[in-house]
This record gives structure tokens, C-alpha cells and sequence, in this order.
DNA sequence: GATGAATGAGCCTTCATTCAT
DNA sequence: GATGAATGAAGGCTCATTCAT
């Protein structure tokens, strides 16, 4: 995908993420802008030059980091969904799941948000496309749980939206929560919230969705 | 607040109105850190020297914006209250009205949550003290709904913030909503998602409440 | 012409003639490419921030630094015809005061040659017109020449463009030449030279010529 | 002469040729400064450390490039010269095949002249003698000429820089010249200026003398 | 002998900030 | 108070050259 003059396409993509962890590590902390290339390959212990030859130009990097993270999120996602059956235990459990990789990840979600307004198109298309299909599955487990007679709403379309948005939440306000809550507590009560805004039958015989009500 | 070379203190705020509303204007488009302090100036319509005698570095600038964009969201929200009686009633005006006005400043807004980062110290703490204070306002209005036994939930702090939150989402996803939905569409759903996951009475009688159920 | 942040016109005429004669200091030793801007800006005692104001990139200086030196030349060519009278007349004055002028402007005339490949298009043409129609300014005077009887020759407009390349010989090949012949022996050969390939006829009586022959 | 680390003489001077030829082809287009050297490894077919068993920096390649070129207009040169009988035909015929073989190589002759200055003294003056050593043998064929009684003229050291200098003025000048003559007009009117330049004999024999006056 | 990955100095350019008028 | 010219540190990126395999 990204432009190397490298050969070896096993190294291109060890070196590719050993720059990207690199990256992110200074990311966190700084940003993308106030970072400067010198930095990141101090802290992917390259050397500046052949950091060039695995990348094009900083943005690229940009791009490692964004799609790295991530990444990381959706495997959760779909890691969980496959270890459910019934699509209220699946959301239910992938709410949790992920609001807690969000959590362990606060800074790196923030970062994305914060910097992906700088990706050139061609990158931003890539990873918004990739999010619209997650917000997709998240649309999928709602209609199915309507189908089965489990959930009710008007517009599963909106709904899968807020409910995959609400599951960073604790990247961006984070601060005005942590302080007084705690992961779990935030997660019962999100989740608790998420099943009655989509009229869950308290009724139904899901372990998870049992104990939460 | 900020510090300024100049003695009268009404020039002072016309022109700082003035900068942060130039600075605003390109900062929707480029954002804080690609715009450079000479097209502030000239988006301000002030000369470079001249806008150092009311700023004393960039950052300011920044603050400055955050703060005029905030303020409209909160001068939404505290004119909504207002013209509202019972806690579900202005809280559903108050999505209504702050998810429309979020909207129309969707790259004003969008802007805050990708630069807020850059903020001084010092500056985040006001701004997110300020948020803060806005988030309780909303914890009010559940905490009295419940009271009034139209409401029911668990941690109304943590919904307070949820709820909070998702006011905003049209700003930072809009790119995945608003070609399928529209904002009318989605304010709905997002009210009766609200409603519902707060446990809302259905047989109440606010009309707003009614009609969207 | 060249784009300039500055708004004083006066202002960037001076500064503009300050950088390229600082720059052609440097340029004569040490060529374009090997030139670096710090040293330019040393050279035309200007800060590094402050020479970007008047101009763009680099190369702007690399036509700043060609105009001023052809118009050098230019200049001589100009104040020369003008200071004589008849064809024959003018075209030996000009050679020899042409070639004084690129003897003493030897290592920038050599600087031009070498570094007009460098040219962005745009600047290119605008210098080669100029030398063009320097070159046309020659094939006039032989034409006059050749009308008044004392010329003779099949191609004036390929005679031309030799004769004005032959002017600026020292500055390509002096080293082969100024060692074995002093300038003037070199310049009274070249003329005799020229004046033979032209057919001038030894019976005319401008001094000059009789002199030389 | 250039440094290498392989043993092998043949090999040696086998990848050198390689070398400079695929230098060449780039150095046509870019110029010496502007062509990197993964280019020239590139363009030669030979891989970048290989490259370095060979010379021992890129400046080596310009001479190598420079050496190649020059040759090929000496070998017109010797070839020429050694074809024809009596030294105005010799020079006549000279003049005519270097202008032709100039043309032919008129990017790499531009090429020469434009990148001499790059050369380290110890290069340039092996150039730089080479080419002393043709201007002497242009020389010789104007003595020849005067003492046959063919030729006449004050300087012949001086006329055979310029008549040298002339013989690649297309490489150079071209773009003033070829938009408007062809190489066979102007090579004519070359000789004819040449020859009366040197006051030959309209009279003699020599065939190519008389067919062009 | 050959390969190609690695190094780091150095280049052009931008831009926040200061200062003279 | 206002103007706009001046400063120089720092950033992204390239590329000649070296080195490990």
C-alpha cells in the first residue's frame, strides 16, 4: 500500500510496524504535528534516512498509526462477536469489550480523532470505510435482534451509529468521567442504557442482559 | 484574561472579538496548526504587529476561538431551558435544539474536539471546567425527572455525559450519518433512543415526548 | 515579477538588487546548486527569514542573478551603438567593447552559461528572448552592412548568432587563450577575423577597421 | 586511473564503460547535481554498492561521463583529419564532421560544458589538456595553411580557440539558430565565414573549398 | 564480487515572534 | 496604537556513501 524502495516485503512490513508502534508512542503524547520525523525515528530506533525508505512522506506515518489502532479496536470487535451467540449477547459483549480496549487505548482513540482530519484523502476514504463497516456490523447485530423479536427501533441505521460512538466515549471525556466513575460502573450503565434505548425485553434469557437489568 | 499591551479595556475586547472571529474563519477550514498567525492577521482584518498587542502568542488565539464557539453551544442550551417547562421536556428540547445547533457549527465544532489538545494548561482547565458545568446542568434535568418520577435510570452523571455527548456526534460523524439520514431524521431517533434508555413514561404529558414515541 | 510578501515596491527593488548581487558573489566561485541559502543571505546580508519575503524559491534568485548579469552585457552593446555611427562602425565597437565587458564579467558569464539549464521554464524563455533579441540586434547592423556595400556575406542571421558567441569566448575558453594572448591581441585577431568572414572591404574608411587591418 | 576495488583490469574498465554510459543517459536529462546516484545504478544496471567497487565518488562518474564524450568528437577529429589531404581541406572537412557529430551529440556537449565547473582540478585539467591538445592540431592546420600559401592571418593560436569554440556553438546556441537554419545552412555558412576569415585563396584546388564560396 | 539496507549531514523553506518607525 | 519588515530556530526530506551479508 505505502511506497518503499525496499525489496524484502517481510521487512518492509516488520519495519512498517516496528516505525508505526514507534510512532504512536510519540503520538500519544505530542500529537502528530508537534511531532517531527527526527523523533519518530528516535523512537522507532531507525535511523532517519532508512525510516525514509520505508515511508514516503510523514503523513504516511499518519496513516501506519490511524490503521494500527484501530485495528486493534475491530479485532476486538470482531473477537467477541464471534465468541456470542444471539445478537443482544453480542452487542452487549462487544459494547463491553470495546469500551474497555477504548479505555486502555484513551490516548491512541483520542489521537485518532484529533488527527484524522490531517490524512490526505486517499488515506481518510481507506479509514472511514473501514469504520462504516464496523458501524455496519454494529447495524447487522440490531436488525437481527429486531428480527428475533428482541429489540425494537425506528432506525437501526441512526442507532448503530450512536451506539459505536458512544463506545469511545471514554477517550474524548474520559476526564469528566473517570474522576467519578469507574470503567465499570460507566460500562453497566452504558450498556443498561444502550438496551433500554433500544427496548430490550427485560425478559429474555441472556445472561449478560439478565444480571445488567 | 489574556495579556495585552493595550490600556483601554473595551478595545481590547472588540478586538479580540475581531481576531477570534477572523481566526475562526480559517481555522474551520485548515485547522489551528496550518493556519499561520499571517492569515489570522489578515482573516482578522488586523496588522501582524497589531494583533500581537492584544494576543501574546498563538495559543491564545486558540483559546479565544474554543471559547466563542463553546459559548454558542451553551447560549443554545441555556435558551432552550428557559423556554421549557418539566425536566423530559427541556431536555428534549434541549437535544433538539443543541443537536440543530451543533450542526449548523459542525466544523466549528469539530475543530474544538481536534484541537483542544493544543490548549495551554491553564486554558483547558476553564474550557473543560465550563463543559463541566454544562454536563451537570444535564445531570439536573435527569436527576429532576426522576424525582418527578417521569425518569428512571442508575448513574445519571454517567448518562449526563453519554447524553452530552451525543449531542455533538452529527460534528464528528456526520460523514457516516448524513448521507443516509437526515438531520431531522436523526434527531428524532436520537430523542427517542434518549428517552427510551432513560425510561421515559410513554403516558406522560409533555407533548414534545409524546409525539415522538 | 517575482513574487515578494513585502509591500514597499522601492523597498523590493532594493532588496531584490542586494540578494542577487550578494547571491552572484557566491554563485561566481561556487555555482547554483552547490550555493546553499544560508549562504546567500550571508553573501547578501539579509536574514535567512527575511530573503524570503522577496522572493519565492530559490530559483527566482537564480533569475535574479541571470538578468542582472546579461543586462550587463546588454548594457555595454547598447551604450556602444549608440556611440557610433555606420554599420561597420558600430559592429566593431560593440565586439570589442562586448568582449571587454564579458572579460571582466568572465566567471559570470561562465555562471550563466552553465546555469541556465537550471531555469524553471517560465524564467528560461524570458532570458533566451532577451538574448535573442540581442542576437537579432547583430544581424541587423550586418544587414546594414550589406546594404551599404561594405558587408557581404550569404547567412547574416547565422553570422549573427556566431559572432555573438564569439563574444563571450573568454569567458568559456580563457583559460586555453589568456595564458598564450593578452585580451587585446586577442580582440583585435577576433575582430580581424570577423571583418574578413564578413567581406568588409579594406578601402572603407572608418577608422577603426583601417587600424585594425 | 580511478580508484577501485576489484582486481581484475578488464572488469574494471568493462563496469566503468557501463557505469558511464548509464550515467550519461540520465546526465542528458537532469544534468550531474540533479541525478541522484541510485539513479546512475540504476540507469548503468548495476547495484548501488557494486557501483562504489568502482569509483570512489559520484564525481568520478562526471569524468568518466566527461572522457566518453570528448572521445567521440576527438575520434571525429582524427578520423577526419587523417581521411584528407592538404591542411584547408583537412580543417574544411574538420569543421564540417565535428558540427555534425556536435549536433548528434548536442545534450551531451551542453552537458560538458555546463558541469566542467564540477570537476575537481585533477580531472579538469586532464580535461582540459586533452582539449588544449585539438585546439593545437586546429592550429597546426592553419600554420600548414599560411605556409602553403592558403591561409592567412595574424594569430593563429588565437583563430584556432574560436574556430574550435564555433564548431560546437549548436550544442550551446541551437535554440536560436535551428528554429531557423538547418545544420547543413548553417555548417556551409560556417566554413564560408571561417575560410574568408582566414583570407583563403578563392583560387585554390581543393574541391570543398570552391564548391561552398 | 555483488547486493541492498542503513546512516546522518545538510538542504530548502516556513513561521511565530519581535522591533523600528 | 498601528504597521509591516526582520529574525532565526526548526521542520520535512534527500542523497552520497558505507557496511553487513
Amino acid at each position: 500500500m505505502i511506497k518503499s524502495n525496499i525489496k524484502n516485503p517481510d521487512r518492509v512490513r516488520m519495519r512498517q510496524k516496528q516505525i508505526c508502534r514507534g510512532a504512536i508512542k510519540v503520538f500519544r503524547k505530542k500529537g502528530f504535528h508537534a511531532t517531527s520525523m527526527r523523533e519518530i525515528a528516535k523512537s522507532a530506533q531507525i535511523s532517519l534516512g532508512n525510516l525514509y525508505d520505508y515511508i514516503e512522506k510523514k503523513e504516511d506515518i499518519l496513516f501506519l498509526a490511524h490503521r494500527d489502532i484501530l485495528e486493534q479496536i475491530y479485532q476486538a470487535f470482531d473477537e467477541t462477536a464471534a465468541a456470542f451467540d444471539g445478537s443482544v449477547d453480542r452487542l452487549v459483549n462487544v459494547i463491553r469489550a470495546i469500551v474497555k480496549r477504548s479505555f486502555e487505548l484513551r490516548q491512541e482513540i483520542l489521537f485518532c480523532y484529533t488527527e484524522t482530519k490531517s490524512l490526505e484523502k486517499k488515506y481518510m476514504k481507506e479509514i472511514l470505510r473501514k469504520e462504516s463497516e464496523f458501524v455496519g456490523k454494529i447495524e447487522v447485530l440490531i436488525r437481527d435482534g429486531i428480527a428475533a423479536g428482541e429489540l425494537r427501533c425506528e432506525e437501526p441505521g441512526v442507532l448503530a451509529n450512536v451506539i459505536w460512538y458512544n463506545m469511545t466515549i471514554l477517550a474524548l471525556r474520559g476526564w469528566n468521567i473517570l474522576p467519578a466513575y469507574s470503567v465499570e460502573t460507566f460500562t453497566d450503565e452504558l450498556i443498561r442504557f444502550t438496551l433500554r434505548g433500544l427496548c430490550a425485553r427485560e425478559g429474555e434469557k441472556n445472561k449478560e442482559t439478565r444480571d445488567i437489568f
